[in-house]
RNA sequence: GGUGCUAUCGUCUAGUGGCCUAGGACAACGGCCUCUCACGCCGUAAACCCCGGUUCGAGUCCGGGUAGCACUACCA
């Protein structure tokens, strides 16, 4: 009926979380599709403060919502964002204020224009008196069959309802449901949902106590104020997908009334409910994009940036919770998604937050990272760790970008780098029981004798002299010196290569552990090696 | 309790009536590589919730069960 119509909008979609707390991951996802869906129809991604609310707003939630999307790549066209490359909230686009608390005087209007046409009234129940009829009904609903008992415009008169009005007594606008009325949605992922009226109640619009409306109004003005085309938003709110239709009706707005979208919800990875800040904290992940601390009730949550994870590993994962591109393709850019994005892939059951791919998906994208990048983004880490510890050497950054790329690949997160390095900046201090008693034998301490004499022989050049040959097509090997210094002599002592190879690396490592050997004394240099090896003989034993 | 949504390997999912002896990925397991631990590579195991119906033919359509989830506030 009004299709046509609708698909010959600009897309204007909305992002529109209330600021109760740090951004949930799922409310991430919703964020996320929305842009994907703004993005590839050209259209605009729109991002509004719901604080209706005044009870449950929590300081910095707000700010910290913001830097969350900015440091995740989910760009905001219109509406509330960070000042490009700063911390600055500033507000950008036609259809303000963003911010639903500033939106006071726009809600007045359109309660009265409900109240005055008839699909609204004024309530004056108080929260004990609603708590009674619950307790003496059961399944109490403020509805048809049982406003005509309850204390507002339609069981009081005018004039009764203007004194109270008058002597200040608190009140909420109630929405008049018509009962028995079938209302049809079409939603884009689930297609014909139909729900009666009879199960809706009569849902507070507005509240006179903080002068603001609840979401459910809000919602609805801002929207078609806004001119938005598409409501992507989590399943938990397709059961009131029928009040917002039959708002939007009332107020005479069906024709250019948003087409629907409800995603799947983000489940917890063992049991069954929806994804929890609890599941996080027993399971030991994070839940939300950043770290958050929490002004008002003093707990830290932890966050996806501060545990490691690159945004585009996040997103990445993200987005294959509960959509699935067109091929079998795993690895997504944005622009990627962009293109491929489609809320008819979209899956209609909750998906079960499986941490384990996350961990996977952020392994594949720090193997794509420059050494020198993740040398950057090492730096914190290893300085707190050296802090602690008697620094045997202190190395420039090319170094540590050196030493990064031996071991990047055997980590999943920055962090983890410091347990596949930790040997290069100190030195062993004791020795791993297990390496040791595979490892380290009886002839151990001759072999490493006489091992220490001949590299004694080597020169500081030759120590680090190495080729690279090609090995076969497009797989090249490195060729040490040191390797034609130490082979034959293992070799015409037939010593077995990897009886002398592993006490040497447990010398050197403190366990059997690492990289190539060579890799281990060129950095170390030639001193330092010989040292760790000495030390190791008047330690093990 | 009521209403709605959903239902394929352990997990994320592909599948839109014959291409399905059900495909991919994560995890698991085994092997290869190797001086070690990893990475990597190769391989193995692993699923259509149940019962009816429609049809020549059903994972795919329909009905009924069952189960899970969501909602059911002067929260969003």
């Amino acid at each position: 009926m009004n299709n046509n119509k609708n698909m010959e909008r600009r897309v204007r979609v909305r992002f529109a979380p209330s600021p109760t707390g740090a951004l949930h991951i799922g409310g991430v996802r919703t964020a996320l599709y929305n842009y994907l869906f703004a993005r590839q129809h050209g259209g605009d991604m729109l991002l509004r403060i719901e604080d209706t609310d005044s009870t449950r707003f929590v300081p910095g939630a707000e700010e910290y919502i913001l830097e969350a999307l900015d440091w995740l790549g989910i760009g905001i066209d219109e509406g509330l964002r960070l000042k490009k490359g700063t911390k600055e909230i500033e507000a950008v686009g036609s259809h303000g204020p963003y911010r639903q608390s500033e939106r006071r005087e726009i809600y007045h209007q359109y309660v009265k224009q409900l109240l005055d046409s008839g699909h609204a009234y004024i309530a004056f129940d108080t929260p004990e008196e609603l708590d009674a009829k619950r307790a003496e009904i059961p399944n109490f609903q403020y509805d048809a069959r049982t406003r005509m008992q309850m204390r507002n415009s339609l069981t009081m008169s005018a004039d009764e309802v203007q004194a109270l009005l008058d002597k200040g007594e608190k009140y909420v606008v109630r929405f008049k449901v018509e009962p028995d009325e079938d209302v049809h949605i079409h939603d884009l992922i689930r297609g014909e949902v139909v729900i009666n009226s009879n199960i809706l109640d009569d849902k507070v619009l507005y509240k006179s106590a903080d002068d603001l409306p609840t979401y459910h109004l809000a919602n609805i003005v801002d929207d078609h104020l806004m001119e938005i085309s598409h409501v992507i938003r989590g399943e938990e709110w397709l059961p009131s997908a029928p009040l917002h239709v039959l708002l939007y009706r009332a107020f005479g707005w069906e024709d250019t009334m948003p087409q629907f979208a409800h995603l799947p919800l983000l489940l917890k990875p063992d049991g069954n409910g929806k994804l929890s800040k609890r599941d996080g904290d027993r399971l030991g992940f994070p839940v939300f994009p950043l770290e958050f601390h929490n002004q008002k009730d003093g707990t830290v949550s932890s966050g996806y940036r501060e545990s490691g994870y690159l945004p585009e590993a996040v997103i990445n994962f993200l987005a294959l919770l509960g959509w699935h591109g067109s091929g079998d393709q795993e690895m997504y850019t944005m622009d990627e998604l962009i293109k491929d994005f489609s809320l008819d892939r979209v899956s209609k059951s909750g998906a079960k937050f499986d941490y384990e791919k996350g961990k996977w998906f952020n392994h594949q994208y720090l193997q794509l990272r420059s050494n020198e990048e993740l040398a950057e983004m090492f730096m914190p880490v290893l300085e707190e760790k050296l802090r602690n510890n008697e620094i045997t050497s202190l190395r420039n950054n090319e170094e540590i970008a050196k030493i990064i790329g031996l071991v990047k690949d055997r980590v999943n997160f920055v962090p983890e780098l410091w347990e596949q390095v930790n040997f290069f900046f100190v030195a062993p201090t004791e020795y791993d029981e297990k390496s040791l008693k595979k490892r380290w034998k009886e002839d151990s301490p001759k072999h490493m004798q006489e091992l220490l004499a001949l590299l004694e022989t080597v020169s500081e050049e030759d120590w680090h002299k190495n080729e690279e040959i090609e090995k076969c097509e497009n797989e090249k090997i490195v060729h040490w010196h040191l390797d034609d210094v130490v082979m034959p002599w293992i070799e015409s002592k037939e010593y077995g290569v990897g009886i002398v190879m592993n006490a040497f690396r447990i010398c050197l490592v403190g366990a059997a552990r690492g990289p190539h050997i060579w890799n281990i004394t060129d950095i170390l240099g030639k001193e330092e090696t010989l040292r760790r090896v000495r030390t190791a003989l008047t330690r093990i034993c």
